[in-house]
RNA sequence: UGGGGCGUCGUCUAACGGUAGGACACCGGGUUUUGGUCCCGGCAGUCGGGGUUCGAGUCCCUGCGCCCCAGCCA
């Protein structure tokens, strides 16, 4: 076992436990605005702060920054603590920005008392205007330089709800020309007559994130206050308050959060694919939301898994989708049990297998794990088998089921083909094959070999059923960067199945609970239900056939 | 033409002045009662130019490129 290298903030850590910084204490926090729901990019940022209270035997507080009662509701502050307990992880304090309200109030009356502060009587618009640019400085705010005074009576007055939303600020007064823009006298309240969900009526002003976040980070003691790159800009305004107020100062650490291919990860333009119905909510299976991917049958240890292997630094990145679902398919080769299903049924009848007679057939759970044990599937002489298995005039390379071909049904027997049944419109309807009773359990005592073998499923047995296929939400590989996102939408997302016949022991199937079908890919039962059991695809198998299909193909185009 | 960050295989990520390594992807091959898994092999990278040094991805200078910032959002 060779030793993982350190990424940066783990040093960061190892030498301010050396240097006794924190007096070794190590304590984190994720800081989720209840606006939204959880998606895998705040998964990254979960699992780094999490994981290292973990590592360092420190703490990590969840804790709800809900500033900003226009935008967060109850509903996601329930979803955000699931999602975080499903991803295996126990917050030590349970904590709301809004809990500290009145602490950040009274800090706020220092800051004027200290004359760092002021009540500016400018208009949104004017505030915008006399901001400078980014290579113009700004100008003073003519309210700047009232007294302490007019200062305290006017912040009373904006929290009595005096005036209108919108008609004042309290300002920090730093410097106008300050060449980071958040250093020019940045808003640290407004004023908002809007009823917020935990603290009701009882605020009319509300602390802007500059000047919350600290102060939250402060007030709980964070040492390593983690957050995103864009960020980086805010530290010396995050620094600037605390040492104004002279209290407890952690340290901000900025990393690069995660991207993914084929995914939009902003909560705006997650918003929009549910409230315009591109999706069917926020835990559609094809969302990158904790909550679609737990829907579809991720694991949580797949997703820390893939977490810790894509690393922590400061530099954007895209990950590739592929090395998610790389990282699920490890985890579920492991852990599923193998089941048989027939998505496209093809039938096929046993000629000189008894009408009236049917047996079992042992069947191995996980050939990745013993102690799964094996179970019994039924046979008979009409079975269902995929369509896809069969080729009327098989190219070189497929070496599945054909006229005179025999191959193996899995755990079952050998079947040999020997006619082709046809509609009137020249489908095939059904196929007829005989079996050979020698090769029971599916090895021929004369040795001779199969080029394929197929699952199966027995029509007298087979539990009807509805499978959901999905493939990735956006077809182009960075849709953030199209014109209009929602015309890079893959039209073929979701595939939806019916008629799909299981193996009986699918009837017990968890929902949630990933099971692979047998060279198809992994599935688990929805939660949704008509009359039929509905069952999401959670990943495919990987499939060399149609990489060689798909060469063929390109092949002949040429 | 302000400020803050970042540039290593296609994609992530290591190297802490001493053989540029790993994973995913891709391409070959082997095993196989899943065209899965597993195993073996291959492809492929230090943004450019100078300098320091016995030795530079790493240090210095310089150029180039990319990201973030002008919400009373977070």
């Amino acid at each position: 076992m060779e030793n993982k290298p350190r990424h940066f903030i783990q040093r960061i850590i190892d030498e301010d436990n050396v240097t006794g910084k924190f007096e070794n204490r190590v304590h984190t926090r994720f800081p989720p605005e209840p606006n939204g729901y959880l998606h895998i990019g705040h998964a990254k940022a979960i699992c780094l702060s999490f994981g290292i209270a973990d590592e360092f035997g420190g703490k990590c507080n969840l804790r709800f920054d809900d500033t900003n009662p226009i935008a967060e509701e109850e509903e996601f502050v329930q979803s955000i603590q699931a999602d975080v307990e499903w991803l295996g992880y126990a917050w030590d304090n349970l904590c709301f920005a809004s809990d500290y309200f009145q602490q950040m109030h009274d800090y706020a009356v220092d800051l004027i008392n200290k004359g760092s502060a002021y009540v500016c009587d400018l208009t949104p618009e004017k505030i915008r205007k006399t901001r400078g640019s980014l290579t113009q400085p700004g100008e003073d705010s003519p309210f700047r330089d009232r007294s302490v005074a007019e200062n305290l009576d006017l912040f009373q007055r904006m929290a009595n709800g005096e005036f209108e939303d919108g008609s004042r600020t309290l300002r920090a007064k730093i410097d106008m020309a300050h060449p980071n823009m958040n250093m020019r006298d940045p808003v640290i309240y407004r004023i908002l007559k809007a009823y917020h969900h935990r603290t009701k009526d009882d605020w009319c002003i509300y602390p802007m994130y500059d000047w919350a976040h600290g102060l939250e980070d402060s007030i709980e003691g964070i040492t390593h206050s983690l957050c995103s790159l864009e960020f980086e800009d805010h530290r010396p305004i995050y620094d600037w308050f605390l040492d104004e107020l002279d209290v407890y100062h952690p340290q901000q650490i900025e990393f690069a959060r995660l991207n993914l291919s084929y995914t939009v990860m902003s909560k705006r333009k997650l918003k929009r694919l549910v409230e315009d119905g591109h999706v069917s909510g926020w835990d559609d299976p094809r969302m990158p939301t904790i909550s679609g991917y737990r829907r579809r049958g991720y694991t949580p240890a797949s997703i820390r898994k893939f977490m810790d292997e894509i690393g922590v630094a400061k530099r954007d990145n895209v990950m590739e989708v592929t090395k998610l679902e790389s990282t699920l398919r490890e985890d579920l080769n492991k852990r599923c049990e193998r089941r048989m299903a027939v998505l496209n049924p093809l039938k096929v009848v046993i000629t000189n297998y008894p009408e009236d007679e049917s047996e079992t057939l042992s069947a191995v759970n996980n050939p990745e794990n013993e102690s799964a044990g094996r179970r019994e599937v039924p046979f008979s002489n009409e079975l269902y088998i995929e369509r896809d298995d069969f080729m009327e005039d098989p190219p070189k390379k497929f070496f599945r089921l054909g006229p005179g071909r025999e191959v193996r049904l899995r755990y079952a027997y050998f079947i040999t083909c020997n006619d082709v049944i046809k509609d009137d419109n020249g489908t095939i309807t059904e196929l007829h094959c005989t079996y050979d009773p020698e090769t029971k359990g599916g090895n021929a005592p004369d040795g001779r070999k199969v080029k394929a073998t197929l699952h199966w499923v027995s029509a007298h047995h087979a539990v009807d059923a509805e499978v959901r296929l999905y493939d990735r939400l956006f077809k182009v590989p960075s849709p953030d960067g199209e014109e209009n996102f929602i015309d890079a939408l893959n039209p073929e997302s979701l595939r939806v199945m019916n008629g799909c016949k299981l193996e009986p022991s699918l009837i017990n199937a968890e929902v949630g609970v990933p099971v692979q079908f047998e060279r198809l890919g992994y599935f688990c039962k929805d939660s949704d239900t008509n009359e039929f059991p509905i069952f999401n695809r959670t990943v495919p198998l990987r499939d060399a056939w149609a990489k060689i299909e798909k060469q063929n193909q390109s092949g002949q185009k040429k």
